[in-house]
DNA sequence: CGTGTAGTTGATGCTCCTCAATTTTTGTGG
DNA sequence: CCACAAAAATTGAGGAGCATCAACTACACG
């Protein structure tokens, strides 16, 4: 699901004039403050959108894949960039033609106003993610939902890098290369030809589990031994501690 | 910024029935899992979204003042629950009516469709927020935004519990107490009148700058000293390809 | 005057960040 | 193709921020 996801359909719905645009990989369609001309429709590859904050931080609100649309804003500029992450093909329409299209036809408005109210309950749901997610859980979830976006043959092909998924979440590379190497120790994913994106899910049970709690796994470490020195009955949250072992 | 706006101005627009509701303090508007028969716009008083979750947690997902819209739903079903945190009045229109009116309308969609786009922004804009902000930056944050919707005189009087802001952020009731009265401690905000929720802003500047950036404030303790080694230039992050435009 | 709810405060430990070092992969020019 | 440098990823140690548990205070309401 994408931010105002103006798909092919509503782009045909309108007919309007489509332009069809290839991008290589690290090239930019559009950058943050640039004027807001265009809306767009993936076609083929993935791109990331994102906006570079005070301090050398960069947020990713967002990976694009086929069928997303991006680049609708309310306002006049882009207020992100977007960058593909592979070679791309793109649908983009004229963004005023597409309101004055819309301003006469019930039909299309009507269409604009439901992929937006979708969006709007998407990104609401996602902010419950953020929210109360540990790193870990957000990670095999992200797992999760890259092997629905991109796997061929059971194998995903992350054309994202770790520092990317990281400022997806909002926490440290570090964080996000331990969950994934812990999952690989555990033996419910692992690496296909040495390469470190390249993944497939062994134990998919396993990593929803994880995704919904990981109150019992043993993240970090594979050493440490938890104090199982404690306590009755936890009122909320179960946890069980101690669990560990690991080569 | 609400959940898809759709305030006086557009049910006046759509020329449909409006139903005006009361409800007290405590009152439910609407639960999760209940037909959504109705989109409603707050007139008076502040209220509550929140939703459920398995093992007695609950997630807020956002507090609706005078102005704000909710209720609006892409399926059939509500999927929160809105309750009044003070005696409150409110608006309703019947759902397929509004939506049976857009369709043949296409100034009441092109509306419908603004406040859905903008409610999506906005939602995407909040994920930052959780992505990366310590608990003190969002308390900051939450309280001068509290500022804006309902100080009077200086005064803002908060209708919700330290509970509740502890759910809307995701972090502990304990947290969330501990963040306000180093506030107070610091001389950033005041009590009055010896009610915790009754708050005055001293201190303007220095909340808003503890609301972008904390990494100077002594959170915790009043105490503790911080090691200010710092640090020459954080290493890279450059992928620099592409154009570059700019307004 | 107990009982319940809201809020505060302290001690302790887990999760994740920070800094640092190392290894692996990728890209480039001889 | 290999040599080399740059980037990406991994790993470890230590510390900051917040959760958790527990005890306590203040106030409202029967």
């Amino acid at each position: 699901m994408s931010l105002i996801n103006i798909d092919r359909a509503i782009l045909e719905a309108a007919n309007l004039p489509i332009i069809e645009l290839s991008y290589d990989r690290g090239e930019t369609v559009y950058e943050q403050g640039a004027l807001a001309q265009f809306v767009y429709a993936v076609d083929q590859g993935a791109l990331y959108r994102f906006r570079l904050m005070p301090g050398e931080r960069r947020s990713i609100f967002q990976f694009l894949f086929p069928g997303d649309g991006f680049g609708y804003e309310t306002g006049r500029h882009h207020r992100d960039t977007v960058r593909a992450l592979t070679n791309i093909k793109a649908l983009a329409a004229s963004r005023p033609a597409l309101l004055l299209a819309a301003k006469s036809d019930a039909r299309l408005s009507n269409l604009l106003f439901s992929a937006a109210a979708s969006a709007a309950l998407a990104a609401d749901e996602k902010t419950d993610i953020l929210r109360v997610k540990t790193a870990t859980e957000q990670i095999a979830q992200f797992l999760l939902e890259m092997e629905v976006c991109l796997s061929k043959r059971g194998i995903i092909d992350l054309p994202m890098s770790r520092s990317q998924i990281a400022d997806y979440f909002g926490v440290r590379i570090e964080t996000v290369s331990r969950a994934i190497n812990a999952f690989q120790r555990e033996k419910i994913i692992q690496f296909r030809d040495r390469e470190q994106r390249r993944i497939v899910i062994r134990d998919k049970r396993r990593l929803q589990k994880l995704a919904s709690d990981a109150s019992d796994f043993d993240y970090w470490s594979v050493l440490k031994i938890r104090t199982t020195a404690n306590t009755e009955t936890p009122p909320n949250r179960n946890e069980t501690h101690g669990t560990s072992i690991r080569p």
